[in-house]
DNA sequence: AAATGCCTTAGGCGATCGCCTAAGACGTCA
DNA sequence: TGACGTCTTAGGCGATCGCCTAAGGCATTT
């Protein structure tokens, strides 16, 4: 490590900052139309149309920049879970919203992102501890969402185990999601249709409970 | 070194096909040890105990390695998968060997295979349509066996519909392989716990329809 | 024994990699 | 204006890569 800020004490040093975040947004560019190994410190450079010594220089090496790249994605993704499932909405409105997002984030590329990171990861200890973690919190937003979503539909906690509910929608979402980077796509849409009608019948048959449960539940 | 005999004509060249299976081999402990960056021809013929020449000999490309490691592990899987469900046994059986094999195969390390194989041909068109084939495949031998697992439960295939239901085994299972990968094991036992009590209780209200169906149906 | 042809080997070519250095540009102080 | 610390640059070092070649080994056929 070489360089501190200076002037970073009094604005927060722009030109810094523009470059770091221009090699961030080069590399998840990179990541989706080369994958991780596509991704040197030269390619890079080109990408984010700056010199290839500031990698080394702002960064130390290309594994931080990886590294600090998987950490703004994640953040990002996480922070939008969260504030979805913390809304004060029926838990069916969220759900959509999540399919939208899942669909956007495909139209977008963004899953080659998080899976190339994966695999990135795969063989780096450090990164792989990183994304089991990011796996974790996403976990536990889903827990307390769907803890709600069960009071919500009178769901009985016997029949519908909290912890396997959860681990079912993140491994399928996961799927879906590798899969569709790997090309396919086929029984994608039958499945979320077959999801959300579902939800739509739970909704149904308990219209008057779930009233009362979402004004009961915030969450906590 | 290997064994000598050019009775290559009439053997079917035991000595070539023996070098072939070792690289192949070693591509798959690679895979597993390194990823697939970790595949160049240097590592490759160590780990073989082969010449690094004879991978340009014999197949042309590491990229040729790749695709025929791709097809020789696929190929073994699919085989696996298509006489399991092939078999003449109540459904559970079989969904609980299929269980058993997914466990076992994570024991083994296999699905680092499967998953690095495919994380190489998200930017490899060639690698990636065949990728999409095995799906299609695999996609193709649960239809079959849950159609007929549906017919055995008596299952209404307008709460059930076969396509989504597919599309949600093969999701959450290649999800579950993915978020192992990545070091990731919570909730699965539960998840698995809460699939398998589920088809139990199935088995115990249909109990004589589901002796008659299982002795009506074979496959066709 | 000589010739033939498959098999195997060591080694090297050009390209690319991550990382680093030396030097100058630039802005901000005294 | 001169000194100083930060930022930015071009370029190169050693390592490693995939691919290929030239040369011989060796069993089989003449």
């Amino acid at each position: 490590m070489v360089g501190r800020l200076a002037s970073a004490r009094r604005s927060a040093s722009p030109p810094r900052a523009r470059a770091v975040e221009g090699f961030l947004d080069a590399a998840e560019r990179l990541l989706i139309e080369e994958g991780h190994a596509g991704v040197t410190t030269r390619r890079l450079a080109g990408a984010a149309g700056l010199n290839q010594g500031l990698i080394h220089y702002y960064f130390g090496s290309l594994d931080e920049v990886m590294l600090q790249a998987l950490e703004r994605f994640t953040d990002r993704l996480i922070k939008r879970q969260r504030a979805l499932y913390e809304a004060d909405k029926p838990f069916i409105e969220k759900w959509r919203t999540a399919m939208r997002y899942l669909e956007e984030d495909l139209a977008a590329g963004y899953p080659k992102i998080w899976l190339e990171l994966q695999a990135f990861g795969w063989n780096r200890p450090e990164i792989r501890e990183r994304i089991a973690r990011v796996n974790q919190e996403w976990r536990e937003v889903l827990t307390d969402a769907f803890g709600n979503a069960a009071d919500e539909y009178g769901l009985d906690p016997r029949e519908f185990p909290l912890e396997a509910l959860v681990s079912l929608v993140m491994t399928f979402n996961q799927g879906i999601e590798l899969e569709r980077v790997s090309g396919v796509s086929a029984g994608h849409d039958a499945l979320l249709a077959w999801i959300d009608q579902w939800l739509e019948s739970q909704g149904e048959t308990n219209e008057h409970d779930h009233h009362h449960a979402a004004r009961r539940g915030g969450q906590t």
